[in-house]
DNA sequence: TGACAATGATTGCCTAGGCAACAATAATGC
DNA sequence: GCATTATTGTTGCCTAGGCAATCATTGTCA
């Protein structure tokens, strides 16, 4: 059972690390430009987004989601915190557990943020059909899938 | 004209950003499992395969293709010279220039690396026809062109 | 030709993630 | 119940990329 690539005549301009390195770093150059005016990093979006949703308001589970270190995280959250994106209470059940909370100043930005990760992703995904783009988005998810071997 | 994500009803683990994130994060991790043997990282073999390919054997067209900053590239060259990876060469033409070379040592790791990539990009493209695969390709390269607004 | 801009590489400084160790708390098993 | 183990969050240390400044060299253009 041989796969899509070969090694001989290998060439890294297709290679799938290579092209989703690149789409990766253009999507987060784009990403962080247009969140500048918040002065908020990809990560940090990301971060507040998920509390916003209500997913998880611990930090331990978005580092196993977001693939991030526990000790980077913990400084993130310094960060945010400190700018007052948000709060830190700790959790009444588990007082290991700290619950996350959005802060006024947060709340207000999120519209802000959601529309910049819409409008840079419908950016990229110009000249795609919708069929087409979900149908990159079900590859995305299937390579995902494929990680754990 | 509007696109294929929408402020209402957002989530973010459908967005491009995360699903391409995390991608490219198992795909390094994998990657780098598979180069443990030879302690390379995910940059450093790719670089290490495009002097191979005799691809721009300068530093600074190394640095305008992979988005790489040129005093981490100094470094991380620096590292892989030290480990006799590569060799530095001041070109004859262009003396602010330095021309990049193999050595016997990377040279007999080149193989080995090749597989890794291929054999890494197989696993996470296994179920993949030929041509989704091809077309998922596609589709990044098209994301990648829509990068520049 | 000569002033000025552009490019290649390097260095120092800053920031931030990865890893290991740790304390506090919770869960588990005897 | 009690010892053991796992989990949560934090901190220190190390590594490495981003940015700005710099030097040498090359290109440009009046």
């Amino acid at each position: 059972m041989s796969g899509y690539y070969d090694v001989r005549g290998f060439d890294p301009h297709e290679g799938l690390g290579y092209l989703v390195g690149h789409v990766r770093s253009r999507l987060l150059q784009a990403l962080e430009a247009e969140l500048a005016p918040l002065e908020l990093s990809g990560p940090q979006a990301i971060v507040i987004l998920k509390i916003a949703i209500g997913e998880g308001a611990h930090a331990a589970e978005f580092c196993r989601d977001l693939q991030y270190d526990p000790g980077a995280m913990t400084r993130m959250l310094d960060r945010l915190e400190k700018r007052g994106y948000l709060r830190r209470v700790r959790s009444p059940r588990d007082r290991r557990a700290i619950h996350l909370e959005l802060t006024d100043k947060s709340r207000a930005a999120l519209p802000r943020m959601k529309t910049a990760a819409v409008t840079v992703f419908n950016r990229f995904l110009r000249g795609f059909s919708q069929a087409e783009a979900k149908q990159l988005i079900g590859y995305l998810k299937r390579l995902m899938a494929n990680a754990n071997p």
